[in-house]
DNA sequence: CATGAATGAGCCTTCATTCAT
DNA sequence: CATGAATGAAGGCTCATTCAT
């Protein structure tokens, strides 16, 4: 078995067990018993047990990035909308393929420590940062009204993480194209009925 | 100094070393060394190291309880959109007066274990179920358009508490009133200017 | 039991399972067992294994320099060689009364690693220092033979520590006073006789 | 490349690795990466980590027992003195040139554990039967003053080991002829003037 | 012979919890 | 009620040794 194989494998059995326990729940002895391995041979892999939770964790978030473009203008084929529909819909199927590890994500790496805590800010950083050049795109085009461009950001952040959260913990099923359709509307369009906009602009400002 | 007393200095001293250092980093001399009380005094007081966190979390949990009103119809004087923006107010004053203990509840009581995830699982699902009766209230009151309630309402929590998380982690100050605007207003109207959406209306859909 | 005696029962304990099984093949859970605490006491009184296994060192050398007094000239009721004689008499004895502490000084302290090693040389260079001093006195006051302090100093050294060690190490047994009386007499006269003294003088140099 | 040339280049990366690092700091690993060898390959040349060790030890203790020589009367181009002289000439020199080596016998191999003391110690038995020997011979021809020949063998090894031990760790130089000639002159005459050894004699016996 | 991946016994250390005073 | 010394189960990590290729 190369060592690429081997590797793969660990890690697989490291998702299993940290997605089932939480990182300290986790024991070393459960990874590798998993992997059918012995004890060693995990550290031959990775220096420790915060190190493989690492990789888990940053191979995660680089697939996500992987599957995010940042939204471009004038292609009249692909409006602006529709990229970043696009973008859900990916990074939502990246989640619910890939449960386990997307449960390690949302709920086993938060709070794990200070220095953790960074690591997913970081990440988070990354995604905001984003999805709100993005929003400046539409402002300066002229479709997105003018807002706090980061207050926002973090709102449509927090929508797919929370759907996330939710369904990967709580393993619901729900068909992953009327979860972004339903994204897609609250995002655009709001909660609100044309006609209640109306008179809640009136009112309520 | 009588029991409440003696209980709520431990709960304090207890809030600051979880937030500071999170569940499993907080150790119980820390707490008690802040509490400046004996090892053994602090288990007169709570059975055991999970019992005050959850103490912690539960009294976080009933606070938000506290403010939060069920929106109903057919009050002039407060119609419903406004009863939603003060729910939100509130909730956004409590994490924003508590720092560290909403850190508690965002971060530290995320992924610690099967057990703790139900509890936290099920206090989602009030607040769910909360904004889910505000969603078909409008929906039958013709104010909110149809869709999966759900999933919105998986979204309206998740804006506001990855809102609360980013401002609590990061120590972020942002104007109260300007947050909730701009929540509010995304939620209302959405992110797009109207002429936007029936372009978008037309073609995304 | 009060925190001194407890501390000390422990030191006990060490210093037996040092001495009979050496620094690596001392398990902690020999020392607790032998002291009759459990596991978790022996680090409430110390921070690891290393820093007993230093504090005993530590102690022993203390107790040395404890005995040691720099030889002065002047008093005529304490010749140099009779201050001199009474440190080594001294010395031997605290060895030979401790003999499960010499040995961890003279033989399990020895070779360590780079840091501990740097501890013991310092502790020679205090003895050499002391012994150099007492020598220069002696040339300056011209009783003793001009030569290589250093040198000296360091054979002198070997000497007592070489005897201490193969006692010890033997569990031999030797009369302190002829010990002390064979190794002044070497010391101050030499090997050889007067006669082969003046023959060896004339022709080895 | 053939058996022993390879067993060599092992030996020769364990000496620098053990010389470094003591016995416990040194890894089998990182003797095969100084030796540029596969692990197993250690295991075909050598039994145990242990094992290599004692050859090491076993190896230079018979170059110096290669180099002493008892020393015999009667031959009048070498007078006994000389003889001695030189046989602590060849172990000097044989510990200066290699001094890891020479570091490795004085201090690593040194409180190793039960099994390890003995071996030292039959090793010193030896040096100091023959150092004994010559002792014994020189009283019984009248040119070694009587006394305790246990006593001052051990402190006669002490002298040198001690040098050796103090100038390997330090890393000190001396001229090796100085060397012998301080320590010659030590044993020889004693460390006290003529006119002062008859005041002493008087006074302190 | 050589390799190096795999093994697993061993050991130090932590820390929540208890209980005699 | 309060104390804090004592407990000991638990778990992460190391590293000498083995063995299939």
């Amino acid at each position: 078995m190369d060592r690429e194989t081997r590797r793969a494998q660990i890690l697989e059995a490291a998702t299993a067990v940290f997605a089932e326990k939480g990182y300290h729940g986790a024991r070393v002895d459960d990874i590798v018993a998993r992997a059918q391995i012995a004890k060693g041979t995990f550290y031959l892999y990775f220096p420790d047990k915060r190190a493989i939770f690492g990789v888990l964790v940053d191979g995660f978030v680089e697939r996500i990035h992987g599957v995010l473009e940042p939204v471009v203008l004038g292609d009249p084929s692909r409006p602006p909308v529709l990229q970043a529909q696009e973008n859900v819909r990916r990074v939502v199927s990246l989640c619910l393929d890939d449960a386990p590890t997307a449960k390690i994500l949302l709920s086993d790496a938060v709070g794990l420590d200070g220095a953790f805590d960074r690591r997913l800010l970081a990440f988070y950083d990354d995604l905001t940062a984003l999805v709100e050049d993005g929003l400046r795109l539409g402002v300066d085009a002229g479709f997105v009204r003018p807002g706090d461009t980061r207050v926002r950001a973090f709102c449509l952040l927090g929508m797919v993480k929370e759907l996330m959260y939710q369904l990967v913990l709580r393993r619901l099923e729900v068909p992953r194209e009327d979860l972004v359709a339903t994204v897609m509307s609250l995002v655009l369009d709001g909660l609100f009925t044309e006609e209640a906009q109306h008179l809640v602009s009136q009112r309520a400002r």
